[in-house]
Formats: structure tokens, C-alpha cells, sequence
DNA sequence: TTGAAAGCGCTACCAG
DNA sequence: CTGGTAGCGCTTTCAA
């Protein structure tokens, strides 16, 4: 089923068929009417491949991140996509799993796509790989990639903040032994993530105690991390977490053992993802506008309709914390405190 | 950047670039050598389109789902993915949003790629789309889409027999007031599911009161269902949820009001997501076989290898209940019975 | 307003 | 084992 055929059907040439698909106005309307019912009868669908190849241009821009199951990735593309499609883009996704083999396998597709525009929202980005990229000539942004390359938009949190902020208000609650969770890259040695709490919290005081262990993004990986803490016999007061996804797996595996949160131990997230208000109790987090990191994702790919001043092309995107029900004051070395001395706090809807 | 440029550059024909990218072993050493280094240097990558084009097939699958943020379709789709990749398949997913308008766009965007097959996740089918489907001559598997039509694959799950597992389970326990959760489809003035949970309730006792409310998938969804259920009088002993997604809300909000699950009312989901068991309460729900429907989509739609007899088009899927937190014994008329009379239960890893 | 025809980049077939 | 070449289905001048 093609051009050809709907063009003989209404006895036209493919090329007016080309242009009632293209640019209808060009085409008389008596014409255009026998083109479209001839297109309607053969159930007609223009051929995409064929389109691009033709047309040397292509409407679809690529989307790669490292785990769509974390709700946090979803929520950037959710937005990036209706910005695209309002301006008629398409976007296709593809998700590396944490894996580096992958994430070559996903740039490749996308190059030999033709994508207009590529956003990499993966944790770390390999340098290795920087080249291939730049060399297609198209745009590109990273996201939270730790690394910075010219001529390639780079959007990236302020973690280090972040941390600090929540750092500062646990000390400032007496919290002394802290454990770090974070996630698997597979392309750095220690994740940049669990770095920035290694040095912040050093930098806080030397009086505090910390660890860090590391398991797979998720739910059952944040449970698997909160059993290794504990049974480390670290006994920490608090316990922050790389995201609020695996927050929420700490959270679990803390009740399963009879723990209080956070009369017994305090639990943080960072994300402010929409599960951090459903869970139990609900997270102590940071804010991560999800939905501006959408827009400038999308804004960094498509090229503008006027020729404006290209803005910048570094972002730090900054956070706030969102003190919810999962922290509290330390409790004193092993004597817990009767639950009436759980700070009262408002849950923010 | 082509393969004719590729082809000057290693000193060959377009054929023997072509050849070494497709059947490698059908080229010298030394040439294929020459050629791969062409390529690197040149950072080549092939187009797609032309390929697709030119060889006339694709290796890419459509999967369009009615919500990715409902962790139930990532389920499916990652398995299926993991199936295509060992094949050598590549898949596309689109969202539609339980959007009908969205929904169209999105086969026809899939048509229009020429995927080799494509799988429809969607709740509730709409028949007038049937059509322009089967017209197009290429493998397609329904998931959940309540309606069946030769030639199709359709995968449906025995959605009665696990809500009258769960009804019956509730009801022994002395419920006689649920309510039920649904969300929108769009697509048929009643839900199918809704339309399965009155006839299963009705079917089950004279003696059971019961509502139902609708609102969009999701926790801010569920939640908000919750709301309007409490909010109208009714006052359930028992919530039943189309779905563990929007249970999570209904928890939620019923945690807001200070009231017990399951002492003051008891919360059932559907699906068996790994998030039920890390909700508080663990979800009482059903379990829908998630891998074994993603093998079978992809089975569905990747062309079999040896032309084995082709297995059945229909296929009912088997639930089974999964008892934990969630439920318990209504409570008498009003009268909240002590703690200590929770069913000691088992909430299983 | 419409048609003819030259590609777009690649595959696959036929020769050599 | 390699080269030449005819399409694949569509867009886009250039003419008419």
C-alpha cells in the first residue's frame, strides 16, 4: 500500500498526493477530496521510513534514561513529550538499566534513527562516548551526566546542596550515625552521588559517624541496602537515600523489623516524587522540579522557531527540602524516646 | 555521512559496505578490516530508514499501553522487551493516557513505522479501530482490550474469577458494605471492570450494600476516589480497587482521616505490583501473571521460526489471591473492634 | 493546480 | 569475493 497506489485510485500523480499530505492547501479542493476518500477506501498509511529518507528530516527526538521503573524518569519525559507533541515532535524512549553496554546500544539506535534532538538522562555519563555524539551534529543534552562538553546543553541538579540542607537539619536534630544508600552506575568507581555525602557530611562535622552501601535503583534494592546497614551493626540514627524510590524500599524493610520511623531512625529520600507523599511514613525529601527539567529538555533539542539568542547552556537546577513525617530527633544512644516527643509536623498534601 | 562515503573511503562498492555491516562473513578479511576502519573513522551509522526501506522489514514492535505511570504496564513491556532484544527485535511504546483521540494517533504513528507487529495494552478496545488493524496485515495482540476478533491475538485475564475470589473472601469475613474503585476508560459509558464487580457482588448476596466510584488511574486518583466514597455516607466496611495503583492512594487518604486498615476498613488491590508489598498496609490483592503475558505478547508478534502449528488466539489468563495486611474482619456496625483481634497473618516476602 | 522525474541511503540480486 | 544497479516509498524541484 502506497503513494502509487492511492495516486492511481484518484487519478492523480504522487505528487499531488504528496501534497494533500503535506500541504493540502496547495492542492485544489475537488481534488483533495478524491485524494483523501481514495486514501480513507485503501486504509492508506504514509510510509515513515520512506518520508524521512525523502525528506531528509525527521520530527522524532530520542529519550534515553537509566531505569524507567523509578518514577522520577517518567515524570521528566511525561513533560518533555507534551511539549513535544504540542509542537509536533515525537519522542521515543529507550532505557539502559544502569548498563553502559546498553547505553551504547541505545546512542546508536537513536544516531541511526536520525533523531532531530538526543537527551541522555543518565546517571553518569561515560566520556568515552561524548565523542560519538558531538560528531553527529545534532543537539544533545545531558542530564545529570557529570560531565560537561562544549556545544552540548548540560542540565544538572545541585545534589551537593541538597545534601547539605538535609545534612544540616539532621545534625542540627542530633543525629550523629548516618548511612548513605545509593545506587549501582557501573560507570564510575564510587558513584558521584555517594561522593558529594562522603564529602559533605565531612565537611559538616567530624563528630558524625557514616557509612555507605550501594544496591540496584528500586524497591527491593532499598530494602536490600537497609538489611545490609542493619545488619552491619553500624546502628545508625538516620538513613539517607540516593532517591525516594529506594527510599521507600528502606522504609519497608525498617517495619518489617519492628523499627519506628522516625521515633526509632530517621529516613530521607531526594526526588519529591508523588509516591514520597503515598508512602509510609511519608519522606523527608528534596525537591527536584521535575517538570522544568522536562521543558528545558525539550527546549534544548528543538531547534527554535526564531533565531534568539541561544541561552545558556549549562543549568544548575536548584532544590529545596520538603520536611515530611520520616525524620525526627535522634533518639538517645539506644534509649528510645516515648512517641509523644515525635515532633508534630504538617503533612503537606 | 553514507555509506557511499564509506565505500570511497575503504576503496569499495556500496555492496561490500553494505555486505559487511548485514553478513560479515561474506567479506575478505583484509576488506572487511578496511571497511570497519572507514567506519570508525567516519563515525558512520546507518540510517534506518533507508535500511528499513530498501530491505523492505522491520525489526521493531509496537507496544502502546493506556498509562506508563502505572507500574503494571512497565511489568509487562520490560519482559517483552527482554524477549525482543534476545531476538533481535527492537521495541516503541506509546502512551495514550486512557485517550481515545491519543489512542488513534498512536497506531496510526505505529502504522505509519511499519512495525512488524504491535501489541495493544489498553483498557477497553474501542471496535471501530479494529479495523484500520486488521487491514494491516501484520501481527497484533490485545492485552485487557474486551473485545475479540479473528486473526488477533487476545490475551485477557480472568478478571471475574479473581474479584469473586476476593468478594467471597470479604464477604466471609463479614463485609457487607464495599465500594469500589474504578478509573475512567473513555471508552464505554460503564467499565467493563466495574460492570464485572456489580454482577459478581450482586451474584454473591442480596445482602451486600455496595457503590462504586470512578476517577483517573493513579494515587492522586485513588486517593480522591477515597475521598468521594467517605465523603458521600456510604461508610464501607471494605474497599475493593481496580487496581494496587490506585489502592496505594486509597491508603493514603484513608490514613489521613486517622482511620485503621484493615481494623476500620479493609482495602483490597488488583495486579500484585511489587509496590503492594511496600505500601503500609502490604495490599491484600490479586495476582495477575505480569512476565508470563509479556513472553506472550512478544510471542505473539514476533514471527515463530519454525512454522510450528500456531497456538491458540485466546488466552485466559489464571489469577490467584494474595492474602496480606490489607483485609481483615469488618468491623461491627460501628463498634471498632480491639486491636488484638486482627488476624494474625503472614505478610509474605 | 498538476505531473514528471531526480534523488534520499540502503539492500539484494545478478554478473563477473 | 566483489561491483553494478534496480528499486524501496516518498518529497521536491522544474515545467507545463
Amino acid at each position: 500500500m502506497n503513494l502509487e497506489e492511492v495516486a492511481r485510485r484518484a487519478k492523480v500523480s504522487t505528487a499531488t498526493v504528496s501534497r494533500v499530505l503535506n500541504n493540502p492547501e496547495a492542492v485544489k479542493v475537488t481534488t483533495r477530496a478524491r485524494v483523501n476518500q481514495a486514501i480513507e477506501e485503501l486504509k492508506y498509511h504514509p510510509n515513515l521510513h520512506a518520508r524521512s529518507l525523502a525528506g531528509g528530516k525527521s520530527r522524532t527526538l530520542g529519550v534515553i534514561v537509566s531505569n524507567m521503573e523509578n518514577p522520577f524518569f517518567f515524570d521528566v519525559i511525561k513533560v518533555a513529550e507534551s511539549d513535544a507533541h504540542a509542537r509536533g515532535y515525537e519522542i521515543v524512549v529507550a532505557n539502559t538499566d544502569y548498563r553502559r553496554e546498553q547505553l551504547v546500544r541505545s546512542i546508536q539506535l537513536m544516531l541511526a534513527r536520525r533523531v532531530a534532538g538526543l537527551a541522555l538522562i543518565v546517571s553518569e555519563m561515560d566520556p568515552s562516548l561524548v565523542h560519538e555524539l558531538t560528531a553527529s551534529h545534532i543537539p544533545i543534552v545531558f542530564y545529570d551526566a557529570f560531565t560537561s562538553e562544549p556545544g552540548i546543553w548540560n542540565i544538572q541538579i545541585d545534589y551537593e546542596s541538597g545534601m547539605r540542607r538535609l545534612l544540616d537539619h539532621l545534625h542540627r536534630s542530633g543525629h550523629a550515625r548516618m548511612a548513605f544508600v545509593s545506587h549501582h552506575s557501573n560507570l564510575s568507581p564510587m558513584g558521584v552521588r555517594e561522593e558529594i555525602f562522603t564529602r559533605t557530611v565531612s565537611a559538616l562535622s567530624p563528630h558524625i559517624d557514616f557509612m555507605s552501601v550501594t544496591n540496584v535503583d528500586g524497591l527491593d534494592g532499598g530494602a536490600a541496602a537497609a538489611r545490609e546497614i542493619l545488619d552491619s551493626g553500624f546502628d545508625p540514627t538516620a538513613i539517607l537515600c540516593v532517591n525516594d524510590f529506594m527510599a521507600v524500599g528502606v522504609l519497608r524493610e525498617l517495619r518489617r523489623r519492628d523499627l519506628r520511623v522516625p521515633e526509632d531512625i530517621s529516613v530521607t529520600g531526594f526526588d519529591d516524587i508523588k509516591l514520597s507523599q503515598y508512602c509510609y511514613p511519608a519522606l523527608t525529601t528534596v525537591h527536584i522540579p521535575r517538570g522544568r527539567i522536562g521543558h528545558l529538555v525539550f527546549d534544548a533539542l528543538a531547534p527554535k522557531p526564531d533565531a534568539q539568542p541561544q541561552p545558556a547552556h549549562e543549568f544548575l537546577i536548584d532544590t529545596h527540602t520538603v520536611l515530611r513525617e520520616s525524620t525526627g530527633p535522634a533518639r538517645n544512644n539506644g534509649v528510645v524516646p516515648a512517641s509523644g516527643s515525635r515532633a508534630a509536623r504538617q503533612d503537606r498534601q
